[in-house]
Formats: C-alpha cells, sequence, structure tokens
DNA sequence: CTGAAAGCGCTTACAG
DNA sequence: CTGAAAGCGCTTACAG
C-alpha cells in the first residue's frame, strides 16, 4: 500500500463530498441528517480503505486528537525516585487507556535548545541532531527559562496536558492557563492565587491523624522529623502535625528540619530527653524515614521508642503511617483533566485532594511506664 | 496573553513575508542567502513575540515534529515486569531527551474501539467519552485486529515509532513498514522475512558463554531449564545453550520445558540421577528462574551444584549469569530510530544485536569430587 | 439532505 | 534576495 487513504479517496470511492465524509466519520451531525443509505455507504468505503483519521490534521483543524500531555520538568522516569512515580504513571497509562487517550511524554528541557545560541535557541534544527552543549555560563539560567517557556508550550499539541514536580514556571503556566488550554497539576499547588487546578493528596488531614494516634497512645514527649527540603507537600505535612499537636495541646516546638546524616545523633539526644515517640516525613527518594528506621533499629528495646512514618516508606510495611494513592493520583488526574477537555465552558479550576489509608503497622506501642 | 504567536505575526512585526519567517525560523535555506539584516530583524521579532513553532502544522506541513512514538502492545507501564521494562523506558527517555524528542505512548488497543459497533469502530467518538464495553463474543478477536491496526496506523502523528512486545502484528507493520514509516523493534525480530529494523540483545552468544563457564568448570551433566512460552527470546537462549553443548559434545537432550511450580520436582529428581549443574532462562516475568533458586536453596549443599541463570534474577546479584543491556537497548533503539529519521535514503532495515555483559557471580564451581 | 469554500499554521516548490 | 501560491488532511460555518 502507498500512501494512507483520506477523507478524499472515500470521497471519490462513495461519490459523496469530501465534506460528507468528515461529517459522517466525526458524527458531528448536530440538526443535520444524513441519508442513511450515504451513511452506509460511505461507512463502507471507509472501512474497505481501512480509513483513519489523520490526528495531526483533526488537531490543527481546531478539534481533538485524544492524546494527554505528560509533562515532568525533570525526568519522566527517574531512576532515584521511581518507586515513587512509578505507581502514577501506571495510574495515568491505565485511565489513558480506559478513556482512549494516547499519552504524550515532553522531555522536558533536556532537549536541544540547552546551550544552543540565541539564534537557534526558540527552534530545534532541522536534522534534529545538532550536538548538547551543556554551557555552564551567565546565561544558562535564562536559557533555562526559555526552554522551560518553549517546552511548554509545544505541550500544545495535545488535548492538555498533566504537569509534575516540584516547582511551578509561573510564566509558561499563567500564559498556558490563560489561553484555555486544560491542564492539571499532580500535587497540591498554591501559586498563581489558586487558579492551577490540581489533583493532590490531602497530608494534612492524613499527618495529623498520625499523630492523633500517637497521643491516643499516651504519647505527649514527641518529634517531628522533616526535610530541610521545602515542598508543599512537606509544608501540608508539617501543618497536620502542627495542628494535631496544638489540639493536644502539646508543645508546638517539636519540629525538627534534619539532613539524613544528622539522624543517627538526634535519636541519642530524643531518647536522652525522654522522647517516646519519632514521626519523620517520607519524601519522594525515602532517604529521612530510612535513616530513622535505621537508627532506631539500633537503639530500640520494643515498645520503647513509637515510630511512625507520614507516608509509607518502601520496603518497611510493618511501619505505621499512611497510603498515599499513588495509583489513583495518576488515575483522577487524567480524569478531570480529560472531564477539562470535553466541557466546553471555563469552570473555575477543579481542586481535588485524595484521602490517604491509614497503616495501622506495629511500630506505634504504648508509652513505656518507665518513661 | 491571547493566542499564541505564528509566523504571520512575526512577519507583520518584521516586515516581511510569512514565507520569508519561515525560511528564516527553520534554516531550510538551502541554496539561498538571506539578508542578514532581514535575518535578524526576524529573529528580534521572533524572540520578542516568544515564537514557538506549531507543532502541530509543522507536522502537517510534512515536516517533522520530533515525536517518536513509543508502542507496546501492552500496557507501557506493567505492573508485574516493571523490572524488566522500567530500564529500558529509562533507556529511551534519556536518549529521546538528549536528541530533542518527544515520546508519544501509544496506549495500545485499550482505548475506545474495543466493544465498539462496527459503525464507530473506525473512529474515536467525538467526546471520547463512550463507555468501554467489553464485549466476549466471537467478533472479539476481529475487532482486536481491526483495533490493533487502528492504534498502529495512529502511530503515524510521530516521526517514526518504537515496538516493543512478544508478538509483531504483521499486516499493520508490513503496511507501515511498505509506506516508508520508520520504525524500530525492541529485541530480535525474525518476521516479514527479516526485513524488520530492530535493537536486540545476542542472547544466544551470551547464553552459550554460560554454558562453556560450565564446562570450563568441569560439568557435563548439564540440565537447561526453559518456560513453556515460545518467545524469540527464549529460542535464541535456547540455541545458545544447544550450540555450546554440541561443541562440547554434551548430550542434547539437556533442554527442559516446565512451569514454575514443576520446578521443586525436578530439581530433586535431577539431584538423583547426578546432574552437577543448572542453567535457567531468566524470562522477563522473572518467576521461573526464581523458582529454581528457591529450589535450590533447600537442598543445596556448597558446591555440589551449580546454577546459572540466563540473564540476572531480581535481588539475586549473586547468581552467575549475563546482564542484559537494557538501558542501552533503550538508548539505541531510539538512535536507530532517529537515524532513520533523519537520513533520507531507504536503505536496509538496520538490526542491532547488543551483547550482554558475564555476570561471575558465585554460584558456578568446580563438580562436586564425590559426583 | 449535501457541497463549495475558507481556514487551522506551517513547508515547499516556483516565480520573480 | 524575497514573495505569492499551493498544499498537508482535516473541521466548520455558510449556502443551497
Amino acid at each position: 500500500m502507498a500512501r494512507a487513504p483520506r477523507q478524499a479517496d472515500i470521497a471519490a470511492a462513495a461519490g459523496v463530498s469530501q465534506t460528507t465524509v468528515s461529517l459522517i466519520l466525526s458524527g458531528n451531525t448536530d440538526g443535520m441528517r444524513l441519508s442513511e443509505s450515504t451513511r452506509q455507504r460511505v461507512l463502507k468505503a471507509a472501512e474497505k480503505l481501512g480509513y483513519v483519521p489523520d490526528p495531526v490534521a483533526t488537531r490543527l483543524a481546531s478539534a481533538r486528537n485524544h492524546m494527554i500531555g505528560v509533562y515532568t520538568f525533570a525526568s519522566a522516569f527517574p531512576t532515584d525516585v521511581d518507586g515513587f512515580y512509578y505507581p502514577i504513571l501506571v495510574g495515568i497509562e491505565e485511565e489513558a487507556a480506559a478513556l482512549g487517550q494516547d499519552l504524550v511524554l515532553f522531555t522536558g528541557t533536556g532537549g536541544l535548545e540547552a546551550g544552543l545560541d540565541d539564534k537557534t535557541a526558540i527552534r530545534r534544527t532541522a536534522d534534529g541532531k545538532a550536538a548538547i552543549r551543556r554551557t555552564a555560563d551567565d546565561k544558562a539560567a535564562i536559557r533555562r527559562t526559555a526552554d522551560d517557556k518553549a517546552a511548554i508550550r509545544r505541550t500544545r499539541i495535545a488535548d492538555g496536558c498533566l504537569f509534575f514536580g516540584r516547582h511551578v514556571p509561573e510564566e509558561p503556566i499563567d500564559w498556558l492557563l490563560g489561553s484555555g488550554f486544560p491542564l492539571v497539576y499532580i500535587g497540591r499547588r498554591d501559586e498563581l492565587d489558586g487558579r492551577i487546578p490540581f489533583v493532590g493528596v490531602d497530608y494534612v488531614a492524613a499527618s495529623a491523624a498520625v499523630v492523633d494516634r500517637l497521643v491516643s497512645a499516651g504519647h505527649r514527649e514527641i518529634r517531628y522529623l522533616r526535610s530541610v527540603d521545602d515542598a508543599l507537600s512537606s509544608s501540608d505535612r508539617e501543618r497536620g502535625v502542627l495542628a494535631a499537636a496544638k489540639s493536644a495541646r502539646l508543645s508546638e516546638r517539636l519540629v525538627v528540619r534534619a539532613a539524613d546524616s544528622e539522624v543517627g545523633g538526634l535519636v541519642e539526644r530524643w531518647r536522652e530527653e525522654g522522647v517516646t515517640a519519632v514521626v519523620v516525613e517520607e519524601t519522594d527518594t525515602g532517604t529521612l524515614s530510612a535513616a530513622l528506621l535505621e537508627a532506631v533499629k539500633g537503639v530500640r528495646v520494643p515498645g520503647e521508642l513509637s515510630v511512625a512514618v507520614l507516608g509509607q516508606p518502601k520496603d518497611h510495611p510493618e511501619v505505621s503511617g499512611f497510603e498515599v494513592p499513588r495509583r489513583e493520583l495518576g488515575r483522577r488526574a487524567v480524569r478531570v483533566l480529560v472531564d477539562q477537555i470535553t466541557s466546553s465552558g471555563a469552570r473555575r479550576p477543579e481542586q481535588v485532594l485524595l484521602d490517604c489509608t491509614p497503616i495501622t503497622g506495629s511500630t506505634i506501642g504504648p508509652v513505656a511506664p518507665s518513661a
């Protein structure tokens, strides 16, 4: 076979106009009725020729192409935090497949633009082969921004786009939003005056619930170990912890920021101070909770020091904490996005928070009588 | 901001024609020279307006859009064999990013077409929301084929496509190939008279090398345990094993097909028969080698039964075998595909086999003197 | 009930 | 050295 059949070919075969073919195949027959016989003839011809609409042309002509973008600011397949992202991707793919959407993975700013001179920075080279020259000069940051912008704009090839990542490049996102392009962030966002649609996780409630459990078990000397990094998912957890501490009239000075390497020393000190329970943040890399669990393993006499994680550490199903609904996060984000794409009217941004499932675990015990 | 600036806007701003803008921005200035002043004016206007070419229009106008497709016949993010595919995806993304290519993940046949009636099977519904009705009737297989065809044709939205999967749907692939569409399979393929370009793994050589090692260690009573499933990666391994057995003048009746559940019994019997070494195929799910390692754990006296895996079993770095260069597989496939896309002339299909790295491991010992 | 025409934003001969 | 025109394969008013 030579070339893919197009509507014109079907039209010729069925003896109608190309317009009619388009009408029949796209089903956009609002108000109009095509005669059933024409309809059948066209359908038959289309099937015979093995017609499949050209998604590019479809999209250019301003209809939809059933592709949704996935934009990650780093790598879509990270190797260090794969356990974290993979389930989200699985959810995205599942729901996308269920809704008949293909996925476009934008490979972020790793592309050709990086390091090219100004003249060519605005476009990809024709042969797509220009070598990547990573420059560390002063303009790197500026270029990076420009790249983001360009990369984010490319996003519009799809009907809408999912965004991942710790930071929001406000200018391009604002631009997309302003142009009415459907987009949904994965993870709660409060930038741009709360105008960013997202599907996130209710870390506040889940974290408060964990502290509540400790309090119910009689703990009052609690420490909360969090990462030094400032992501919204971190501060949400901290807010939950503080809220629960406050309502239980615990000292609100329980929050401690620490790097992985400091955890060992902290645990020792806390034990001397009579701390009976430690709560630790679970981050995407999982190294902080791992450090704590390791530190605690050495010193812990069963029942003497309770431990809880704000999340679910890898390979430690026994630890008390909560499960982040990652797969559902992906699924739901796709659904919200597709809703946005298919609903014509511009509604206010949909912002969804998913609940976590508590993990009872076995690392929260009663306060040791000796303490 | 309202609408994205297009070439016409730049043209107006720079006082030139849209054609000139296209020429300058795309760099397709073969043979012709644009005056440097015009060039600068256009470039400046483009930058000022924040121009980024519309990838859809670019593609429709028959140029490239720097998107490469990834077509998996099942799920792109499988949950049961994730350890197998993930590194390949990582490699694909890395190289795609390096070459400035975006990735389009085609969500296979899970889409809307499944179960829709004939009239609408050839297209996606306009609103993308039609419920999925899974039918189990007689036509299911036929429809499945039709779906594959449609889904595979959709592939052409990209500049080229990578294909994964155990089977080759010959008709649509042949059609794509015939139309000159660039495609590369991941994994060796011998269908369609060897006309399918691929990047695969040299399992034959790697497997033979493993048997050679056992022979060098003095083993002659060897069994090769393979899955009942018939994939090319299985038969390649078997060929390597048989070739090595033959050249060592071992009995060529060493191949045993078995399901996971039968492994325990087999191992016991082999030990009674005086077998000194067992080689097992590593499949994508890894269950067969896991079953063997488990069975052997119980009975093995160190040095009494040597074990080797044709691959690298998860969580068992100590096992002798070889490492499949999965990440490189992904990277290389992208490179071959992009080469094919950018090279104008139709050359013969590029078929690449990658070497595996031997894993020395510690599970191959000398033949026990008692045996 | 159906068709001719314009247009989506580009690229690519073809003129001048 | 630069522009007018056709065309990529669709959709969408607009006529009839």
